[in-house]
RNA sequence: GGCCCUGUCGUCUAGCGGUUAGGACACAGCCCUUUCAAGGCUGCGACACGGGUUCGAUUCCCGUCAGGGUCACCA
């Protein structure tokens, strides 16, 4: 039989970072054994628009490469894969609970129910529902079921336990005497979550569920479903939850604000407070004003959204999440998707909750980067120019050399695709924007002038002006001049590009070419 | 409160009775480079605590403590 593991989202409107590790885990599960992954919508009680709401889960996992082989917009022969589009199926289903003596009516009502609950905390007793109903006969309570309908619960079998294998958290028992018969139909017809999810599990032909370990507990009262359903029961993994970062040792917060909580699950809402002034300032540096900032409410690092915003590599993320609950061996830590799916089991899924570190996942997206081919890097670095008004798209042939020397000379430097905003600007601007301490600190340093003069002259005199030739002309003529060469090269950064940051110099000087290097020199002696 | 789950450097993790407790991120220093990255080297830094079992416990058992989850007509 074919493995087949699902991710059941509801469409909230985002894609969480939390949600994506689940997804991705069933993901590499799935195909590690060569079976299907299903995107399954759990859609029954939302008011939101609900495409709306749900195109930008399902844009997050296409940028991830994470493929679902069945579920919305790709269809499937298990369908529909929304679950208000399966109502019919959940009341059946409890139909068939009621008639098999596994359900009843329940005519108590919620006041009262939660009478009994206050009743039972105030006696610090567990509160264990079991309404009146219960020990009527199956003909009986299939005969005031239909005679007026209501809350129909499931009979919950006394007297013994619930048994959960779990493969990843091992044999999990609980007392079926603690469970209190659930609700699997409310008054109107619709499902509640706990039964409409098992129902679909049996439906989709699931073998696998895969989802967060708070689901653990609810998983003791599923089984028993399954049992009374006489369906085959899926192999359970209850992965750890992803928590919020550590706050970084001596971390400052702004009066009010809470520090982050590595004990605490990471979630969209609580991660608002982490668009910290820093973050703000990133994404105000790659040209997001504060209200465009404050208007996306999703812009925030604990969603997917966020991290494609600021061009981190989808390699990366994966790479990262894939890690985080999950290793290979005591030192792998960069792998592609492929070795992911190579080696992934579920076996060797952690046991404990992990916080979540934005720097390890920038050094991976980093890592990740210097694989992409070159071409690549200048395809996703292009989006980001455009919104700077660099350049436009699509790039004229000038334009396009420019930039893909400028991205080669980057080499390493270029961990994001925003990160080219850090190092291009001077390059792609008509004349430098000489920055007043770097010409106070550099151009200005006594002797420089002279120097630049000098050095402006040997590099005339340079053909072909390539890298290594002008190394060599810069560093005979400090050799012929006594002096050592290395001091020259800031001079000649600021000269040319009008910043003390930026790629070789010698590279840059080849970017330019040898007029423009020339003129440009001309124009920093004016600044001195 | 009941029940369930979890506890190795700040963080992610390796370990599955005998290891100088390994790697990675971060941090610090040095080298390289008078930029910034990358790279190289070095350093800092952990088995929550207390009992057992054992010749020997990070590892197995019990307890304590701590954290989390769940006890819904939410998903």
């Amino acid at each position: 039989m074919s493995i087949r593991t699902r991710f059941a989202p509801s469409p909230t409107g985002y894609l969480h970072i939390g949600g994506v590790r689940t997804a991705l885990f069933n993901w590499l599960f799935a195909r590690r054994l060569g079976g299907q992954f299903i995107l399954r919508i759990d859609d029954t009680d939302t008011e939101r628009n609900r495409s709306e709401a749900l195109q930008p889960i399902l844009d997050g996992f296409r940028w991830l490469g994470i493929q679902w082989d069945e579920g919305p917009e790709v269809g499937g022969p298990y369908g529909p894969y929304f679950q208000s589009q399966r109502l019919e199926s959940y009341k059946a289903a409890a139909m068939k609970l009621l008639e098999g003596g596994h359900a009843y009516p329940d005519y108590m009502t919620k006041e009262e129910q939660d009478a009994e609950r206050k009743a039972a905390e105030a006696a610090k007793k567990p509160y264990i529902h079991r309404g009146p109903h219960r020990e009527s006969s199956t003909a009986e309570c299939v005969r005031l079921y239909r005679e007026k309908p209501t809350t129909l619960r499931f009979k919950v079998p006394t007297r013994r336990d619930s048994i959960v294998e779990d493969l990843i958290c091992g044999q999990c028992v609980q007392k079926t005497d603690l469970i209190g018969d659930p609700v699997i139909l409310r008054a109107n017809g619709s499902p509640l979550y706990n039964f409409a999810s098992v129902i679909d599990d049996i439906a989709f032909e699931i073998t696998h569920v895969v989802r967060a370990r708070e689901h653990l507990a609810n998983t003791y009262t599923q089984v028993l479903f399954w049992e009374a359903l006489g369906a085959p029961m899926p192999k359970f993994g209850h992965i750890p939850v992803v928590n919020e970062p550590a706050p970084k040792p001596g971390a400052k917060y702004a009066p009010g604000v809470k520090p982050p909580n590595k004990n605490k699950k990471l979630s969209k809402r609580d991660m608002a407070k982490f668009v910290t002034p820093e973050i703000k300032a990133q994404l105000n540096a790659i040209g997001w004003t504060d209200e465009q900032i404050a208007a996306r409410d999703d812009l925030n690092p604990a969603t997917v959204a966020f991290y494609r915003e600021l061009g981190y590599l989808p390699e990366g993320l994966i790479n990262y999440l894939g890690r985080l609950g999950w290793s290979l061996d005591d030192k792998t830590e960069f792998m592609t998707v492929k070795d992911m799916i190579a080696n992934f089991s579920l076996e060797r899924v952690t046991d404990s909750a992990a916080s979540f570190d934005p720097e390890k996942l920038y050094w991976l997206a980093g890592e990740h980067m210097k694989q992409l081919p070159i071409e690549q890097k200048i395809v996703g670095c292009v989006p980001f120019l455009v919104k700077a008004k660099l350049v436009t798209d699509p790039l004229d042939a000038a334009t396009s050399t420019r930039l893909h020397r400028v991205v080669e000379a980057m080499g390493d430097r270029l961990k994001l695709f925003s990160d080219i905003l850090l190092y291009a600007p001077p390059f792609l601007k008509a004349d430098p924007d000489y920055h007043p301490e770097a010409v106070e600190n550099v151009l200005k340093k006594p002797g420089n002038a002279e120097l630049l003069r000098e050095v402006a002259k040997v590099l005339s005199a340079c053909e072909p002006f390539d890298t290594a030739t002008t190394e060599k002309a810069v560093i005979d003529f400090a050799n012929a001049r006594g002096i050592k060469p290395g001091p020259l090269n800031q001079p000649m950064r600021v000269a040319v590009t009008g910043v003390s940051r930026g790629p070789g110099v010698f590279e840059t000087l080849a970017i330019f070419g040898k007029d423009e290097v020339l003129r440009r020199i001309e124009l920093a002696l004016v600044q001195i």
